[in-house]
DNA sequence: GCCGATTGCGCAATCGTTTTTCTCCCCCAA
DNA sequence: TTGGGGGAGAAAAACGATTGCGCAATCGGC
């Protein structure tokens, strides 16, 4: 990268043409007339030069620069891979690049790369990170920076957002085990300073009063991330408790997966003497020991929705619906079991 | 973003300065003599106006675009996001961004990504990408384009790379096997066009001759990718063999996921059956049903180390060795037993 | 043989910065 | 009074591409 780079002049000196003839043959624009002749002759002289474009000029110029910017907030998080996935077959397929940014469930890092994204003028936002404060979301909005939330809501009702249908799924999880009989059930929250882990908890005190099924507050902890360590500190207390619940909820995989640990720290087994439900199914789920009950969400869809509507949005086209809400439904695996005693009971 | 951009024009404007003066202001240029007063009434001026530098325009005019771009054959697999992490950490540190490209092993994807990379004016590649051609990177290397392999090794001796100990790690494995008296040992191997893949599979026969245990060469496949599904269907051949192995070593965790469900399909239990290795040491490995045992590699400090390696390339700084060899060394968890019929015998 | 239409391509402005060079002005000393 | 010196900031030239506009040459029609 020391040698001088070679721009669209030196292709155009080498065909003998002008730098903008260049410039419209390599970008193919069909509605200027050129010479069959002089359009190889361009086409020639840039393969024989290796003459590559600035995207950075011509982004300055055309002020586009087909890129998104993507903020997750912990890429550790199996969940979100797909959802990466997602986004990117669309974003490749029309013709457009991903920058992704890793917030590492920080709010500075997450301001910073706010800032960074839109100081290079990414065309669109894709927001994952579920612990931006609702005011840099309408900063976003009164901006009118085109953005799409992903598995996360905002106050403003009309922001683009691809969620997931936390109550069904959270309902479906209640109704499970209350079905199996259990009726001293724990709750292993995410952080409540995120939407996602309040809806879930209201979610599941909802379900549980529905069924007549009291919770008693002993049982609740509020995990401070989405995270197996998180989920193992908060589930400690559970396991630890006087009479210690015979199922726990946790509020995603991950938090699933510490309570597992916590479970086994006090020489407990799942799903024996605790039931165990997480959120998310995460690509290995099925394979934990034991394999873990939770509820499935449609991971790449997500993601290729998301990043629809955002590109529908950049390019101002029509958007059917402001907010898509996905589907969650429970995958019952081997993690979940009647409780003990009635086990015991039944045989 | 439809309003019209302010621009550092527009700074100068309200600040009454001109638009160089600006820039050194908030460059913060301390080698030229600014009053105070100037400086303040341009700082002012900026952030009433909510000025937001072009990182685009700047880039172009430095030729420098602080950031990094990096090639991941497929973020899925778990083994990644903890080195997209570290390399995150050092980058974010220096003050570069990431550019994040997915090529789900495919070679045109990478293709693409590659070209955009450079059009993009990326200050440096970090290649994690197995199946990129040799020849790629020989063109990388021809136009001194500073870049670091990781995970990954390559012909050209002197490219800078962050590698796993593939030798030590799979000696371990088979030395572990052996110990536990195994004899019919299969391995599922990872693509032969990967180095990784060629390297583990060598080790592993090597290491086996040593031990003067014979491979079977029915007992030898080989994965179309490291994925779960490769590996399952490549280690259906095994499990239904005449005479199934005793212990099968996977080239990655994933691949050893995927021969998991291979045993178990034909109704065999691991380890009780059949003993299962992996490698890499993927985040939830422990947690899975038998937890499994495999080769641990600092992932995260792989990534660190490699984008210290690459900016330390790009600013031209001194670099101790052009390839760190990461330490990979075995843990051993429940996947393994002694082979059913020593255990039997035993008891 | 003249005029107007059409074809093929060059001209120059523009995108928003940074940086080198230059100018102006003030102050002080000779 | 004049010249030198230096401090504060202005001018202008890049960086590499795109594009509306316009000019010259060719062609066809009468």
């Amino acid at each position: 990268m020391t040698e001088p780079r070679i721009t669209i002049i030196d292709v155009a000196r080498a065909a003998s043409v002008h730098p903008s003839t260049v410039s419209r043959v390599l970008n193919g624009r069909v509605e200027l007339s050129l010479l069959p002749e002089t359009r190889e002759r361009v086409i020639a002289a840039a393969a024989r030069l290796g003459y590559r474009p600035s995207a950075l000029a011509r982004s300055l110029r055309l002020r586009r620069t087909f890129t998104l910017g993507m903020l997750v907030p912990n890429i550790d998080n199996p969940l979100f891979p797909p959802i990466i996935k997602g986004v990117e077959d669309v974003a490749h397929a029309r013709g457009y690049n991903l920058i992704l940014c890793n917030t590492e469930d920080s709010s500075e890092r997450e301001a910073t790369y706010l800032r960074v994204l839109r100081e290079r003028q990414v065309d669109g936002l894709l927001i994952a990170s579920s612990f931006m404060a609702d005011s840099t979301i309408a900063e976003l909005r009164r901006d009118r920076f085109p953005f799409v939330l992903v598995n996360r809501g905002s106050r403003g009702a009309n922001d683009l957002a691809v969620l997931v249908d936390n109550e069904v799924g959270v309902a479906e999880v209640i109704e499970h085990l209350v079905g199996l009989g259990h009726r001293r059930i724990g709750i292993v929250a995410g952080p409540q300073t995120t939407m996602t882990g309040q809806q879930r908890l209201a979610a599941a005190r909802a379900s549980l009063r529905e069924h007549g099924v009291k919770l008693d507050p002993a049982l609740v902890a509020v995990a401070e991330a989405f995270s197996q360590e998180a989920g193992y500190r908060a589930a400690r207390r559970l396991v630890l408790a006087t009479e210690p619940p015979t199922a726990i909820f946790g509020a995603n995989d991950l938090i699933a997966l510490g309570v597992l640990r916590a479970i086994r720290e006090v020489g407990l087994e799942c799903p024996d003497h605790i039931s165990l439900v997480g959120f998310n199914d995460i690509p290995q789920a099925e394979f934990f020991g034991p394999p873990l009950t939770t509820v499935h969400v449609p991971q790449r869809d997500m993601g290729t929705q998301a990043a629809t509507m955002l590109i529908a949005q950049i390019e101002g086209k029509d958007i059917p619906a402001p907010r898509v809400v996905a589907e969650a439904h429970l995958v019952v695996r081997g993690s979940t079991a009647a409780p003990a005693t009635l086990a015991r009971s039944e045989v």
